[in-house]
DNA sequence: TAGGCCATCTGGTCCT
DNA sequence: AGGACCAGATGGCCTA
C-alpha cells in the first residue's frame, strides 16, 4: 500500500537517559497514563489490587519500564520480521508497494485456501489412506475440513482442528511429491533434502 | 484535511 | 518474580 520513509519517525523513541532523569510530565509526554488512571478510578469502586507500597523505588520502576519498553520493541520487530517473511512468500501483484499487515494476513489465508484446493484437485481421490482416513473411503478428512473452512468463518475450535491436520498436510505433500516428481540422478539428492524439510 | 497505517509507550494479565 | 503477550492510547507520516 504505502512505502514510508521511517527517518523522521519516533518522536517517542525515548532518549533513555533523559527518561531516567526526568519524570514523564516534565518531558512533555502525553497524559494518557493519568487519563487511564482516572478512568480506572471511575470504573471501579473495588479496592486497588496492587498494594499501595511498591517494592521498587521510583528510579527503579522507571528503569524497569524502560527495559520493558525495549523488550516490547524487540518483540514487535520480530513480529514485523515475520510479517515481512510472510509478504515475501505470498504471490501478489503489488510489487512496488508494501502490503499492509491486514492485507498480508488476508492474502495468506486466501493463498493457503487456494493451495489446499489445488492439492485436493491434484490428488483427486488418490490420497494416502492415512489422509483418506478411513474405512469410508472416498471423502478425505482434509476435504471435509476444507469445505468447513470455505463455508463459514473460522471459529477457534475449527482452527484448532485444522491445525491438527498439519501433519496430514505434510503427508499429502510427500505423497504428491513422490507421485509427480520422477526421480532422476540429477535431482535425487535435492529431493531427499526437500523431503527431509517437509 | 481526513483517514489509514504504523511504531511506540504503557499497564494489566498470563505463563514459566 | 520476571518476561511474554495483549490491547488501548497517542502521535507521526502518507495519500486521496
Amino acid at each position: 500500500m504505502k512505502t514510508k520513509s521511517k527517518g523522521a519517525k519516533r518522536k517517542h523513541a525515548v532518549h533513555e537517559d533523559a527518561a531516567l532523569q526526568e519524570p514523564a510530565q516534565k518531558r512533555n509526554e502525553p497524559l494518557k497514563c493519568s487519563r487511564r488512571q482516572e478512568k480506572r478510578n471511575k470504573e471501579s469502586s473495588k479496592p486497588a489490587a496492587r498494594p499501595t507500597k511498591l517494592p521498587w523505588s521510583t528510579k527503579d520502576r522507571r528503569l524497569r519500564r524502560l527495559e520493558s519498553n525495549e523488550r516490547e520493541r524487540q518483540r514487535m520487530h520480530k513480529l514485523n520480521n515475520a510479517f515481512q517473511a510472510l509478504r515475501e512468500v505470498i504471490p501478489h501483484v503489488r510489487a512496488e508497494n508494501k502490503l499492509s499487515k491486514i492485507e498480508t494476513l488476508t492474502l495468506a489465508k486466501n493463498y493457503i485456501k487456494s493451495l489446499t484446493s489445488t492439492i485436493l484437485r491434484m490428488s483427486n481421490g488418490h490420497l494416502p489412506s492415512a489422509i483418506d482416513g478411513s474405512t469410508s473411503g472416498s471423502r478425505s478428512k482434509l476435504y471435509e475440513h476444507y469445505q468447513q473452512q470455505c463455508g463459514e468463518e473460522e471459529s477457534t475450535e475449527q482452527l484448532q482442528k485444522y491445525s491438527t491436520q498439519i501433519h496430514s498436510f505434510r503427508q499429502v505433500f510427500r505423497f504428491l511429491y513422490l507421485r509427480h516428481c520422477q526421480p532422476t540422478q540429477d535431482n535425487a539428492e535435492l529431493r531427499t533434502k526437500d523431503l527431509t524439510r517437509l
